[in-house]
DNA sequence: CGTGTTTTTGACTTCAGTCAATTAAAGTGG
DNA sequence: CCACTTTAATTGACTGAAGTCAAAAACACG
């Protein structure tokens, strides 16, 4: 029997799957995307606020975060990013970037060109709705991080971030245990939330007292979901996701 | 001559326009979308978060906002909106809404139906397009809001608040004024930046003694837009707009 | 081991929140 | 047109959550 190397975007194509029911020739076209991977660093950039944008990345492995720099220099992280998610499928969209898009951790990328990206949604509408619904959960979380950094206190934006992180991990595989890790330094976290890197690690402190997380080497574990969860009253629905996220 | 009556979703078609080149059937297609209107007064709700969604809405007179309410009963108001744009693409395409949509003064809005909206985007791909284009600059907006609130002291936040509405504004109207008038009370620009009303009124009265602003009557004047500005070095790149908000 | 992050701590400051009362506007009805 | 109600804006005194600074400890890693 003939095996065929998967390609790496099959777990990119499950997730738009998710979202909109595809047939064989979408599903084909995805997967037959042309792309070339790469391997990061963590902490490395690939993409700069302003850049012209020319292709579209994949996360294949690793994690991601896209930020902002504002005048005084201050950093603020706006989304985190889980393998298998299009990267830049907005700035893609819109030719030039109004934010950095950074490794968390040691990352491979699927790097596939615009047009190819283009040709792939004129040619398959479905592919295209599905794509253009997951760009709007983006939305939805970034409604939802306003909302936390706005209007939550110190201790519920941790904690709501925390949650959001090890629901939308559990979700890429929901046999696997509930508990997990966050690859982020209490600064990176900081700057996520829009607290002092300091009163991040104060409050921290509070939920590792609690038993609820614990802090390594650059990480934190989130060792009892459900019970963080419950203690800020979490709710998922802006995570418009499948069943096991609800 | 014949006259026809112009349809009230001219102004929205010539919003898609801004972003991609359309021909005559899609702009008639648009124009002749299947509509009702509707006049709301100021404060009315129109979507409530958990709604599910069965029209699409076009704002066509007034001004309008979205917002979320957390656990504690605190509101945040995670965008505002202009006349032409339309008001839940986002929860159209996600079938469930996860915010409210609230009218800030008096508004006329037209109701489409959603399978209009899908019927239009399934036969005119270059409207779809358009249509996915205006949500993301939407997403892009929202990563400047989370960077206003995270990352800025509240006297420039509420500065960049009114410079990004005087933009958008003035964007509908080049050729008019540059000052505008934000029908926001303070309470309401209190929940739209992430601080007390107590705490906006003071940053308010600063700004008022600088002369870049007046209120009055539940409303906000912003009279010297280019000042306003130049004292938060304001950037209008995340607009991703046409060449007069550049 | 030594070096550079990352985390932790404590003392102190400040920006923004809270409370509560006052004033000012806007709208209503007689 | 004026009392009457309501909503929005304003003020001042006080509090407190989060920021700042700076130094020490703890890792992680070559």
């Amino acid at each position: 029997m003939h095996v065929k190397r998967a390609s790496l975007l099959a777990g990119f194509c499950r997730r738009l799957e998710h979202r909109r029911e595809l047939d064989d020739v979408d599903r084909a076209a995805i997967v037959a995307l042309p792309y070339v991977t790469k391997t990061l660093e963590p902490g490395a950039y690939f993409v700069r606020e302003g850049d012209r944008i020319t292709s579209c990345c994949v996360l294949i492995e690793g994690f991601a975060f896209r930020s902002k720099i504002i005048e005084n220099g201050a950093r603020q992280i706006v989304s985190i990013h889980l393998p298998d998610e299009a990267l830049d499928l907005q700035n893609c969209m819109l030719a030039v970037a109004d934010h950095n898009i950074q490794t968390l951790s040691r990352a491979t990328l699927a790097i596939i060109p615009r047009d190819a990206i283009f040709d792939l949604i004129d040619r398959h509408p479905a592919v295209g709705l599905a794509m253009w619904e997951i760009t709007l959960i983006e939305a939805s979380i970034f409604r939802e991080w306003i909302a936390n950094i706005g209007r939550r206190p110190a201790l519920g934006r941790i904690a709501h971030l925390l949650c959001e992180f090890a629901l939308r991990a559990h979700a890429i595989n929901p046999s696997g245990p509930t508990s997990c890790k966050l690859p982020m330094t209490q600064e990176q976290i900081a700057d996520a939330v829009g607290l002092t890197p300091v009163h991040v690690n104060r409050m921290l402190k509070e939920l590792s007292a609690s038993g609820l997380v614990t802090m390594r080497k650059g990480s934190v574990f989130i060792s009892d979901v459900d019970r963080l969860r419950a203690s800020i009253e979490f709710s998922a629905t802006y995570l418009h996701s499948a069943p096991y996220c609800g």
